[in-house]
DNA sequence: CCTCAAGTGAACACACTGTCCATATATTTC
DNA sequence: GAAATATATGGACAGTGTGTTCACTTGAGG
């Protein structure tokens, strides 16, 4: 959208605070994307800006929150679950559209390293469960909520569990990679909940 | 059992290999329990160990590759599936013992931070699958396959999206705490999977 | 116009990494 | 037992990133 990677020189001065924000998001979800944690400093991030380190320490807690901030700077998510009436069909469209979103885009690296920098970063695990993780669950929780109004899922079963046997079973191959993440895997999730794996 | 917490000082020359590798992982484990990843360094492994910095490196070829190897050589893991012949009992006793292992133990700080340093260590992530949760999603795998020939698992299911059903679902509540681990979440794993979670 | 808030550059101490030596000692070989 | 080899050691080095302090400069609001 800008000018980016490329170093950028200033004078000295106070700058609108607003246009600092802005560049310097932009800077940290363009670094974030090309390089990954692993090269995620907030020196390159305010080298790219073009801004003062010290302004970056001063917004953001720590290098896992400006990376965080700066991932949905670049990455507008849409956040929508399509409600056909058909729990069984919903579900697997929205965990299709997940693995495809880990398996075919940046989001794919970059979520779990964030995942990963929040095991000792405190201020990124706070905000990613807050800004990412928890909306997300709480759509999937409404959806199977109405599909237990609809008698389609029993009225006993905890919501909850069943969105960290979904989600959590998806998050676990891509955290822990011994087996791949695919479409025939979507869908096995969904038909071994709804249905059971166990003889009748 | 050695001494510990203390920095040692040695004396110039060579020392016996086995001693020093002993020593070295001996002292990445305690660091590791200790402080977590967060302070675990090279450095201070190699002060702890009273060995050079140079030796660590020549070993294990990253810091990650060094704390996975002292865990192992502090932690003693048994590493046994009971069967009882009910694939539910077995599954739930299983999951508990997890749940309990990550939740009143050091092992619940140490195996997220160490999967959280896998995203961006890839001698970690590699030697992580190998020596941990490769074993350990085989010996899940075989009790399910056993299911099977009683009777008690239908034999179209895939054990492997089970295991991650299960166990993957508990890393997610551990790796991304919105909802904590607890003993009726272990059990309502095994009940969803079993027994299915539509209407009949 | 004047004051205050806020970003900027420069410099600093600190920690960790990864690597280079020369040296000293253990282990192996003869 | 002595020589040859292998390997750990201390010390030093440059490189990078962090977190902070300071004086300076400029934007924004009254």
């Amino acid at each position: 959208m800008t000018q980016s990677a490329e170093p950028v020189r200033r004078g000295r001065g106070r700058r609108p605070t607003d246009q600092v924000r802005r560049e310097v998001l932009q800077a940290a979800g363009e670094l974030l994307l090309a390089e990954g944690m692993g090269g995620f400093t907030i020196e390159k991030v305010a080298a790219l800006a073009g801004a003062s380190r010290v302004t970056l320490h001063k917004w953001w807690p720590s290098k896992g929150a400006l990376a965080l901030a700066g991932y949905f700077s670049v990455v507008g998510h849409t956040l929508a679950f399509p409600d056909t009436g058909d729990i069984a069909t919903d579900l697997t469209a929205q965990i299709r559209a997940f693995v495809h979103l880990m398996r075919d885009t940046r989001a794919g690296h970059v979520i779990p390293e964030l995942i990963g920098q929040a095991q000792t970063d405190a201020e990124l695990s706070a905000a990613y469960r807050e800004r990412y993780s928890a909306p997300r669950r709480a759509l999937a929780v409404e959806a199977l909520e109405r599909a237990k109004q609809r008698g389609q899922v029993r009225a006993d079963v905890d919501s909850e569990v069943v969105v960290d046997q979904l989600w959590g079973a998806c998050y676990h191959r891509l955290l822990i990679p011994d087996l791949p993440l695919t479409d025939e895997f979507a869908e096995a999730l969904v038909a071994n909940l709804l249905t059971g794996i166990g003889r009748p």
